[in-house]
RNA sequence: CGGGGCGUGGCUCAGCCUGGUAGAGCGCCUGGUUCGGGACCAGGAGGCCGGAGGUUCGAAUCCUCUCGCCCCGACCA
């Protein structure tokens, strides 16, 4: 028996984590690029099907795509106060092109809201105009000083939709509709629960009124941002000067919005799902559902095996791993390991009965089944396993929550939690949204998730360092 | 930017202290035997040892400079 080349998540599950990444074949550090990551077939492939889901609800949603550039003359970003101030520290500049100093530096985007503001302006005059519903599938930059695969990397792949409004009421419906849009594809798509919140005003996006977020746990249980959406209110649309005229023929700045989801929610699907022999995939994002092992002794062994591997491959739309020199074994590690939702194995006894051998990724259960049901068993694993994994995060999470009633409890409990080591929980405490609130706990390097939109608990209470009534609890944790 | 580690065949690393013909395992190629959970045997290809300078008869090894990467903290989708 060969040596797993996966840490197990007990021993530490940051490095669990780059090894499921390097051996599920989804990335790989650029190692030439500071920061930057190389995503592989399978990982790029995870990728476009998110890209699927999220675009066709975008679309529904009456958003189109549009591309803007890349580069943005460094002034547009100091035309916003706080946002220049949230994004400074991590701009990537270009000054010489063209062999020749610019007069005026090009910044690569950290975010397209200054761009969006300017064009907004010209194409919007009038209230017939808005709503202006847009979207962008693009690549950033932020010059992060620590980077991890897929969760945090200097260059990553995002989508931004930026929408203007003619009333605040109408901008608050798009962030929240947008949110939803983030929380279904989590959970019903990427079987991953989240927690739909009001981020506090500390941790708002630079240059909105409020931020949204979905929060979910990984299995060290670190929350993980996997989206968020804002409310810009008219701090943009003052900047950039965007005024629309109203019906009564009055001049007013538009409300915005923006949102995004990047690659980090590949991350996540992988912190939420995979285990100690590699990636897990929930068959919803798996791009190749079901691979077929053929076993063989000898020629004529072959010939019958592969044609029968053939005919039911058609009917379940299964990849046959034809590939020589390799023995069944090695084969069935190697899917293993790339996280494929059902390997079925095919052999002569099994052609001789008529049977076929199912196995299940996720539990890691093997069934000898007739052929004859093949298509159906498929058909239904696949929409067990969806369900069951999405069940099984949901359970952990619920575990992982717990009630505080003080700032030493929510102290105990998060203080020694790390990536590596593990052990993280959502602690619910009353806290007042207040950014000195925030900093006493970012004392031990936790912080303010979000403010749940729905409250599960047990509604208004003390805020555990003010003492003030607040209105419900807040998700205090750990994370990437 | 502070602390730590590391650059040697594709990958993981040994060799460096004590200078003297560049190594191992894995992977790769060829042939044969294998094949129901990581096969075995035989043969083979592949490296100016991150870069520059210096010391020396001679440098992967010693000295100086330099570039880059990884990990740990402060910042963050």
């Amino acid at each position: 028996m060969a040596e797993s080349p996966i840490t197990p998540r007990e021993k530490d599950f940051a490095t669990w984590y780059q090894d499921v990444v390097i051996q599920g074949d989804m990335a790989e550090p650029a190692e030439i690029v500071k920061g930057c990551m190389v995503i592989k077939p399978n990982g790029y492939a995870v990728w476009e099907v998110l890209q699927r889901e999220l675009d066709t609800r975008f679309k529904a949603t009456g958003h189109q795509n549009v591309y803007l550039p890349l580069l943005i003359p460094e002034s547009f970003l100091k035309k916003e106060a706080e946002h220049v101030e949230g994004f400074s520290p991590e701009l990537a500049v270009v000054t010489v092109a063209g062999g020749k100093k610019l007069e005026e530096p090009y910044v690569i985007r950290p975010t397209s809201e200054t761009i969006v503001g300017h064009f907004f302006a010209k194409w919007i005059q009038s209230h017939r105009d808005l709503p202006m519903l847009i979207n962008q599938w693009a690549n950033v930059i932020r010059w992060e000083l620590r980077t991890r695969m897929f969760l945090r990397t200097t260059e990553f792949l995002w989508q931004e939709g930026h929408t203007a409004h003619s009333t605040h009421e109408e901008a608050l419906e798009e962030v929240i509709r947008m949110l939803d849009v983030y929380a279904e594809v989590a959970e019903d798509v990427m079987a991953m629960p989240v927690v739909k919140g009001v981020k506090t005003r500390a941790e708002k996006f630079a240059g909105a009124l409020r931020s949204y977020s979905i929060e979910s746990m990984m299995q060290n249980g670190l929350a993980l941002q996997a989206g968020t959406s804002h409310d810009l209110g008219q701090n943009f649309g003052k900047a950039f000067d965007v005024q629309f005229q109203s019906k009564e023929g009055k001049l007013d700045y538009v409300w915005q919005t923006s949102w995004g989801v990047s690659t980090r929610l590949i991350g996540g699907l992988i912190m939420t799902h995979s285990d100690d022999k590699g990636l897990v995939l929930p068959p919803k994002m798996a791009h190749r559902k079901v691979v077929i092992v053929p076993i063989f002794r000898k020629d004529d062994e072959k010939a019958i095996v592969m044609e029968a591997a053939a005919k039911l491959a058609k009917e379940v739309g299964a990849h046959i791993d034809t590939r020589e020199g390799h023995s069944p074994g090695a084969k069935f590690f190697h899917w293993e390991r790339r996280g494929v939702p059902i390997v079925l194995e095919l052999g002569p006894r099994d052609v001789a009965a008529g049977n076929i051998v199912i196995k299940r990724r996720d539990s890691g259960t093997k069934e000898i089944i007739p052929q004859t049901e093949l298509a159906a068993k498929v058909a239904e694993t696949l929409e067990a396993m969806q369900r069951d994994m999405f069940a099984k995060a949901k359970q952990r999470l619920a575990d992982n929550t717990v009630v505080a009633n003080s700032l030493g409890e929510v102290r105990e409990i998060l203080d020694d939690v790390t990536a590596e080591k593990g052990g993280g929980k959502f602690v619910m405490a009353h806290l007042k949204d207040d950014p000195a609130n925030d900093a006493a706990i970012k004392e031990f390097r936790a912080s303010v998730r979000n403010i749940p939109l729905v409250d599960e608990y047990d509604g208004p209470g003390k805020c555990i360092i003010t003492g003030e009534e607040v209105a419900q609890r807040v998700v205090i944790a750990k994370s990437y």
